[in-house]
DNA sequence: TATAAAAATGACCGTTCGGTCATTAAAAAT
DNA sequence: ATTTTTAATGACCGAACGGTCATTTTTATA
């Protein structure tokens, strides 16, 4: 990795946090200046605006949190330890596994209405969830975990979405204690399933 | 009402579109003047900043859409006529009865980590559309249409999380798909609970 | 080690931002 | 009808914004 590979990743590095808590709109490029300590010409050596950046961050957020979570998931011997450890790696929305939070509800509200190609990035990150665990059902539904007839596609879209409402319960609250029921109802529905 | 008092809420009206749209951080004072065609002075005259014209969008948006949604609840006359029509009133997510989306999940992100006045006021939205919810259910427990040991609480926290994320998911891939499999689990599961 | 190429700097640019205020116009009160 | 109060205006302000560029410093190549 040459020098300029090294310092354009160091700035990455550094933004993502700050645009996942902020937002983009409201992180200045200035932000970035004093998180790396590096001038403003030498961000615009890297990035020729605001917006490639502020991309490179969303997609670092997504890269980080994808990462780990599928780290979590790569010791799950089972297919519902994975779907369990899946639960567990997002049940706490006030300590979460990424600085400010989840990055497909941040960012994805955001670009809505504003911002097509970020919005696009967080639809391909949603259904990247949503697949990750209509494979482990598919999966354990396969290896005779789980019963044959469970909908698997189904299940991934109102887990990922029970989640997601969860975090944005969680986070206004500032405490877990609802997204303890979310998790509860969720494992309790993956063991109803559970042959 | 005085000259003033109308103004200002023609004001309010016109920014809280806006403001749901675009987000706070994103939307200008330069915005609200193009849309209302008024004088920059004259915002200042009825709003000492932009960050009191903003709480007032947000109050204003969560009191429409929750106007809206008692209207349509209240035609309802069993428990479970309640509980769908809730779900209905939020099924499409392309088409929502607020423009820019749900005010909960738009102001409610924005705010998480950068305006504590703004995110208690999404916490109070939240609390409240989770109270409706069950307050149906314990009315239909009461009145015998539901089974009685249904937990009230515990499901209106799972039903407006899956709303909230099933909102999310629709908005960024454009379609109701998904939210149509997410309202048809809510039903299955109350048809569930009914005697 | 000399040279070429790439990276880093910070002063600078035009624009837009939120916000002010003296002045004018309109509405309310007398 | 006159006075007083309130609303509306738009030029103006300083600050912060995203972005540029000639220059200097560092890194890589020969």
């Amino acid at each position: 990795m040459t020098k300029g590979e090294e310092t354009r990743q160091f700035i990455i590095e550094k933004a993502a946090p700050i645009f996942n808590t902020k937002g983009i709109a409201a992180t200045a490029m200035s932000d970035i200046m004093e998180a790396t300590k590096l001038s403003k010409g030498s961000m615009y050596v890297h990035f020729e605006n605001k917006d490639v950046l502020a991309c490179a961050a969303v997609d670092h957020n997504m890269k980080i949190l994808g990462d780990k979570l599928l780290s979590a998931i790569s010791k799950s011997k089972t297919a519902k330890e994975e779907l369990f450890t899946y639960i567990d790696f997002f049940s706490n929305a006030i300590n979460p596994p990424l600085t400010g939070g989840c990055p497909l509800l941040n960012f994805g509200t955001e670009a809505d209405d504003t911002n097509p190609v970020v919005k696009e990035k967080i639809n391909k990150g949603c259904n990247a969830n949503q697949q990750l665990l209509a494979s482990s059902v598919n999966k354990g539904i396969a290896n005779g975990e789980f019963k044959p007839n469970w909908n698997a596609e189904e299940f991934a879209v109102v887990m990922f979405a029970m989640m997601e409402g969860g975090h944005l319960i969680s986070r206004m609250s500032g405490t877990n204690d609802k997204m303890k029921i979310i998790t509860k109802t969720l494992k309790k529905t993956i063991e109803e399933n559970t042959l």
